[in-house]
DNA sequence: CGGAAACTTTGACCCAGATCAATCCGGTTT
DNA sequence: AAACCGGATTGATCTGGGTCAAAGTTTCCG
């Protein structure tokens, strides 16, 4: 347990699935031929920690493949998720040798990482990288401000259902799914993990969850497999305007 | 009231007081030159709006003095600050037509703003401009990451105690005084912003300061004005590492 | 298959912070 | 000065979610 997994494929950038999502996405094939050369793939299986905060660290990264989280820890222990990385997002700080974080797997995941100097360097020279990574960085903000009104001001009831229709939607725009049907996807977190993501805790979160699951907005199958019939429900109960933000 | 303030002086960049720190610090003198034609400043008393959540936003800029706050509002009205912005913090989105939050001014306010189409064609011409705005945001980003422990683990008497502390923290930097001397400042939001900031509601928010006050941790000099005596006792108290991050 | 470890659910009780409701300022207007 | 007004404080009470404790499920392996 707790070892990098072999590579069962390494890839080529031109069939990578998030080609046109990650840091990489403006990049022309000239550039992806130089990033190309670059990169290199990780593995790691659920629970196993990338890096520790405080670690130096000497790469950058998109996560391809699985889910990704970044926590906090006080030193009493307290626990927060600042971030949960799914496909196409980035890892690590250019600019900075420390991680800031805890950067866990949160399930079987890939990433494509970089050594962190050869791309700073890339970076000056290719004003695509840049740019993306600043729509990308954008974006996170944002991400992490919508998240600040959950931990704010939410109830526990709609800060589980606000965690489920994020997810649901990333989901189903990675895999090309339409919203209107009903969606059905793995959860890629413990019920700690949701609690570390929301400020509750796991009791709390299980509690909402059944509630949930009684009043018909969500079906469970195994602790896992979650069904949502309507997402607009969903979104009602997240205390979100019905036809919210469109996420790009 | 509510009407803009007459602009007491206008400003060279060369004299600018957040010249070296907004968004324009990696500039040299020729694209300074350049900003310099393009820019224009507005001012807002207190408690005024520069522009509402959904509103056509055709400008972007930086605080070069008094304090802004960021607000999302739910639809029945509960509201959560999701940015407090200081001198040489930037507003607004590049590539963004509506703003995305409430913008107030918490304290009588002068903002150096550009028009957003020009400022976007000056972007793509100068990196200097996007490298420091790719750094503020990262740097943003990170504040909001720590926030969100504020607002998820937290008790009430920690949250204020951090909201002390960041305010305390960035005024002595703006004001170039150290952060071992005793530290006096005027509070730039209200009992209910600061509750609004910290997902609280505003009697907890004065009852916590009075419990601080009690405990000798602050003194209070009417409602605004507040004296920390000793920084890493704040620190503590707001559950942080004593020695904390550095702020750049 | 079986046994254990890891995770989840459920119950009983408690408390930090919300809510509701008076005051209490410090200015400003008249 | 008196009346007013927008904060701010303080008090009494209530409650959502935390805490502690005990089963119940899955999953993982040997």
């Amino acid at each position: 347990m707790l070892k990098e997994l072999p590579l069962e494929t390494i890839r080529d950038c031109g069939d990578c699935p998030i080609r046109h999502r990650a840091v990489c996405a403006r990049c022309d094939s000239q550039e992806l031929a130089v990033l190309d050369q670059l990169k290199y793939y990780r593995s790691f299986e659920a629970g196993q920690t990338v890096i520790w905060a405080g670690d130096r660290m000497d790469f950058v990264g998109s996560v391809v493949k699985g889910v990704a989280s970044l926590t906090q820890t006080m030193e009493d222990g307290r626990r927060q998720m600042v971030g949960l990385l799914l496909p196409s997002d980035f890892v690590g700080r250019p600019g900075r040798d420390a991680a800031a974080y805890d950067v866990v797997a949160a399930s079987d995941m890939v990433m494509c990482c970089f050594r962190k100097r050869p791309f700073e360097q890339m970076m000056e020279r290719t004003p695509h990288i840049a740019q993306r990574l600043l729509e990308m960085t954008l974006d996170e903000l944002d991400a992490a401000r919508e998240w600040m009104v959950v931990l704010g001001r939410k109830s526990a009831r709609e800060k589980i259902a606000s965690l489920l229709s994020i997810i649901a939607r990333r989901m189903a725009v990675l895999d090309m799914r339409s919203l209107d049907e009903a969606l059905v996807f793995d959860l890629p977190l413990t019920r700690e993990a949701m609690a570390d993501y929301l400020g509750l805790t796991l009791e709390t979160v299980s509690r909402q969850m059944s509630a949930l699951k009684k009043s018909g907005v969500i079906t469970l199958e195994g602790n896992r497999r979650v069904t949502v019939p309507d997402l607009n429900r969903l979104l009602e109960e997240a205390g979100d305007d019905a036809d919210g933000g469109v996420l790009a």
